[in-house]
Parts: C-alpha cells; structure tokens; sequence
RNA sequence: GGCCGAGUACCCAAGUGGCCUAAGGGGACGGAUUGCAAAUCCGUUAUUCGUGGGUUCAAAUCCCACCUCGGCCUCCA
C-alpha cells in the first residue's frame, strides 16, 4: 500500500498516515460546527480537506472510522472576558431566527421555536447537514445512509454530558483539574508539562500574552493564567446540566476529548481542524485527554487547514464578500464547483476564494464530465487486458503520487486534466473499462462528478412558472429559425438572457441553464 | 508587542538548489465549427518567480533586510 504522508503540526514535517494497528481502521476525529448559524465556506474548506483526507485513504486501500462532532452547546460571545463571559450564542441565534420568523423570511415549511435552543441547534444542524452532503462530505453521507449510527458518527455534545462530567471527575480525582474559589472547575496546566508541546507555546510565553483577553476577576480564581475552564456552573445559561459542581455547563474544549474518547478509544490517529483550532482548543484536548487517560499521547497526527480568504480579503459579513455554501446553491453555482474550489488549493496555504475561480472549476468540471459520459458509452462489459494502459490509468498514477505528497490536489488535478487533454488515437487504443474504472478511481477522491447539477434547472423561488416560460420561449426561437427568422430568434434568446437563462443549440436541440449569480 | 505562515503571468495555482528559457485550469488572442452566438476542438500567451542585497559553478527554491497579506497569543474552520 502506498503511504500517505501529511503534514503533522505536533511534529512538523511529513509524517505517513497509517492506523495504530495493522488491518485496523484509520480512526480520524475531525471538528465540526457549531450549530448556531449557517456554516461559511470557510468552515467547508476545513471540513471538505478533511474529507479529501479521508478519500485519499480509503483510495489507498485504507478503512477510516471517521467521526465529526456538531457543537450544539451553547457557548458565549464575549471575547472580553474569555471564561465564560458575554453572551450564550444560542440566544443570539434565537434572536435572529425571532426576527427572521418575524419578517416572513423563515424558509417555507419550517417552524423553529426561537426560545428553545434544542431547536435552534436541531434547525441548523439540519441546514448543515443538507449542505455537508450536498458537498459531499463522505461522513455527513454515512451518517445520513445509516441513521441508527448517525449519533456515532457525527456526535453532539449536549447528548454526551455524562461522558465529560465523568471525564472531568477523573481529572480533578487525580490532581489535574481543581475548584476554584468561584466553583468552576479549571484544569490545572501546571501539572501537564507537556502543554504547548502541539501550538509551540510555552507556560511562560503564554503568561505575557494572558493579560489581554481575559477578565481579571477570572484571573484571580485561577492558579495560573493559562488555566482554562471545565465546568462552569451557572443557573442563567440557556443550555445547563447537574452536576457534582452544580447545574451548569461544560467548558469548551472538554467535548471533543470526551467524544473521540467514547467513539474512538483513549489515542486516535488522526485529528483534523482549522488552524486557528491549535491552540487553544486542540492544545488544551491533549491535554486533557492524555491525563485523563494516563495515555503518553491523545492523536497521532494533527491535521490543520489554514484560513481562506475571498477575493483577496478576510471574510467579512461587512465588506459583503461573506458566503455560505448554501448562498452560492442558490445563486445556481453546482455543489461540485464549491467543492472544487474549496479543495483545489493547498491545504497548508491561504486559499483564495473568488467567483471567477468558482466558474474556472464549473468548466474544468463540465469537461470532465464529458470525458466520463464518453467512457461510459464506450466501456465494454467485459475489459479488453490485452489492451496498454491508456491516459485515465497512467493518470491514476500521477493522481495518487501527488495526493500522497502531503495532499498536492493541484498536482492530481493537473493528471486529470492532462488525461482528459490526451489525444484521441490514444483514448480509443485504450480499454475504455480500465479506463472509466481509474477515472471513478480519481473522482472517488474529487468527489465531484455526482455533485455537476445545482438547483440549476430548479425554478428560483418566487418563480415557480420560470421553467414553463422557459421552455415555451425557446420553442417559439425554435419555430423562428426553423424560418430563418435570425431577428425574431437573437431578440428570444437576448429577453432569455435577461431573465437568467442561457441557452445552448445542440445537436439534439436547444438546452438550457440558469447563469450563476 | 511576541510567535508562526505566505507573496509565482490578467486571475486561480503547482514547483522548495541543476530535468524550470516555471505544471495544470481559467481568461485573452488567432484558427476550425456555427445563420449569428453559446458550447466544443486546435494553436499562441512568464528568459521570469514581492523588493533590495548575499551565498553558490548553479537560486523561484538557501541566507539577510525591507514591503505586503494571513493566522495565533484563551470567540473563531
């Protein structure tokens, strides 16, 4: 088997990927969203590298037990006071959907009670849900093709409370974790010497930076600055649990430790995330994990994708170039472009993501997908092994050397290219066979040649007659060409144009789409 | 302020000491095709890699300085 080797940030250099034991499944924990409003496509990025992980493992032979987690609890706001201070993010989304609700703007079939923030979470787990597949995200499919394991696969904290307040018991049972004088439970970083080892921190550097962010009245309870939240009891939280330090709620990290342990052992192999996860968050996962479990390591291998920027600037709601996934499917671009363009870009540099990328992707996807329908109406039942390798089999190869470097997708996607640009006398001396089963091959990776069809042929809401419309103008342009009536027909196909149709006169007829945006 | 990444053509983006007078895609331009378009097919499109120095027989690749952008320094993918 081929090895994959990726980037480790707790080692940094690239480490082979392989699972604890020989024949065992690849156990990869990725971190998910967070269920109080739509994911951006920046969140897809981090999650959709991580899935391309996953494929080019599973492309290699490998089995992955793959589990994502979708944060439904509520955390807070405040930035100012960073322990658990400002406002519970499922009240702000509460207020949003309340005005949403208000305005008629809710969409249509949905009714979500905007003071109960088990629905809140409910609402937009679902919405992600629809979109994570939509983008193909392998482990949202899973999950969605074998309910009764859905919990397994893509877990929720606020269904695994007692696995964290047991998780914290130990720790603060075997000297980790303490009370402080406020009765919230803090772990204790001065009895983890390896903490930092992950981020590149130190105890120190991190005591110059502490003053910043950080209440002075949290301060003072902690025994050291660095010290970070567990369970912090308190009766005016929206989303609260008993427990033996009094109803309340769990710190921020302490879930995704609990999780991964409870679905994948005390060490995992994998652990994937944005970067901006590496510290805190995943620092303060090994360090929780690995005491509570006595174990020498929590994950093998840390994967982190750096952050994307749109159109050359940081993502902002206020300079307006701020997308979710599900914004872009309404404008008519295809899943599979928001993909490809997502994933085209190395995982360890800034992406750029822009409209005019997106189209790029839209037409290296289009002729892909030429390519495959060709193989398909040529590939013989039975394969022809006499027959050399052609240009989708040798490409296979590149594909999979490139991936295997540290995830270069760029460099598969040129093989790709490359196989589809090969002249015709080489694919027709090819076994076409071989050739659409290496093709799939690249795609299972990819992901995208199921995904080529948006909402595209789907009238946009508010105009449901817009396909009847459609078909009857171009029915009209078609009687006057038929007549050589050239001006009757460019007027019919400009009133098309401007309605956000674009038409195409092929061999079998006229066709058409909507224009994206 | 401290620590980390990154800057390659009009755009996206590989390449990390000689195979680079720099992959792949898009765009643009020229040609084929088309009533005209669109789509498709063929061809052309960076002697140059943020800027300035340095190391080397050899640098996009290593070193130094500067500029610009991004991340982290207890919300964040």
């Amino acid at each position: 088997m081929q090895a994959l080797r990726i980037h480790n940030t707790l080692t940094r250099r690239a480490d082979a990927v392989e699972p604890h034991a020989d024949g065992s499944p690849v156990t990869f924990y990725s971190c998910g969203p967070t269920v109080y409003d739509d994911a951006h496509i920046g969140n897809f990025r981090s999650f959709l590298n991580a899935d391309v992980l996953r494929r080019t493992l599973e492309l290699l032979g490998h089995r992955v037990h793959h589990v994502m987690n979708i944060t439904d609890v509520g955390h807070m706001t405040d930035d100012s006071s960073a322990d658990g201070g400002g406002e519970d993010k499922m009240a702000v989304a509460g207020r949003r959907i309340a005005e949403a609700k208000k305005a008629g703007k809710l969409p249509a079939g949905t009714d979500v009670d905007p003071g109960n923030p088990g629905a809140i979470a409910d609402f937009y787990a679902g919405r992600f849900l629809e979109d994570a597949r939509a983008l193909g995200l392998k482990v949202a499919l899973e999950a969605h093709a074998h309910p009764e394991r859905a919990d397994a696969l893509m877990p929720r904290p606020t269904r695994c409370i007692p696995q964290m307040i047991a998780m914290i018991e130990r720790l603060v049972a075997n000297g980790h974790a303490y009370v402080a004088g406020d009765g919230v439970v803090y772990f204790d970083v001065r009895s983890f010497p390896a903490y930092g080892a992950l981020s590149g921190n130190t105890i120190d550097r991190l005591r110059e930076g502490a003053g910043e962010r950080i209440s002075a009245e949290n301060q003072a309870q902690k025994r050291h600055p660095a010290d970070f939240m567990l369970w912090k009891p308190d009766m005016s939280h929206l989303m609260r649990w008993p427990s033996p330090w009094g109803e309340g709620y769990p710190g921020w990290h302490i879930e995704c430790s609990a999780m991964a342990r409870m679905l994948l052992g005390d060490e995992i192999d994998i652990h994937s995330g944005g970067e901006d996860n590496i510290f805190p968050h995943h620092e303060c996962e090994v360090a929780q994990s690995r005491c509570a479990t006595g174990r020498p390591r929590f994950a093998r291998h840390w994967f982190h994708t750096r952050h994307l920027v749109v159109e050359g600037e940081k993502m902002s709601k206020r300079t307006g170039n701020f997308f979710t996934a599900r914004d872009l499917f309404a404008k008519g671009h295809t899943p599979a472009a928001v993909r490809l363009e997502l994933i085209r870009t190395h995982y360890r540099s800034n992406a750029n993501f822009t409209l005019q990328g997106l189209a790029d992707c839209q037409r290296m996807i289009d002729r892909w997908s030429r390519a495959h329908s060709e193989l398909l109406s040529r590939a013989a039942p039975s394969p022809d092994e006499s027959r050399p390798a052609g240009p989708f089999e040798r490409a296979l190869a590149s594909f999979t050397d490139g991936l295997c470097d540290d995830l270069n997708v760029a460099r598969a996607i040129a093989a790709l290219n490359e196989a589809c640009a090969a002249p015709a006398v080489e694919r027709d001396a090819a076994c076409a066979h071989r050739e659409l089963a290496a093709m799939l091959a690249m795609d299972s990776v990819l992901g995208v040649l199921g995904r080529n069809r948006a909402a595209e042929h789907a009238p946009p809401a508010g105009d449901p007659g817009l396909a009847q419309q459609v078909e009857r103008l171009i029915a009209e342009r078609t009687a006057a060409r038929a007549a050589k009536n050239w001006a009757e027909s460019d007027r019919i196909r400009d009133a098309l144009a401007a309605m956000g149709v674009a038409i195409k006169d092929g061999a079998q007829g006229t066709t058409w789409s909507r224009t994206a945006g």
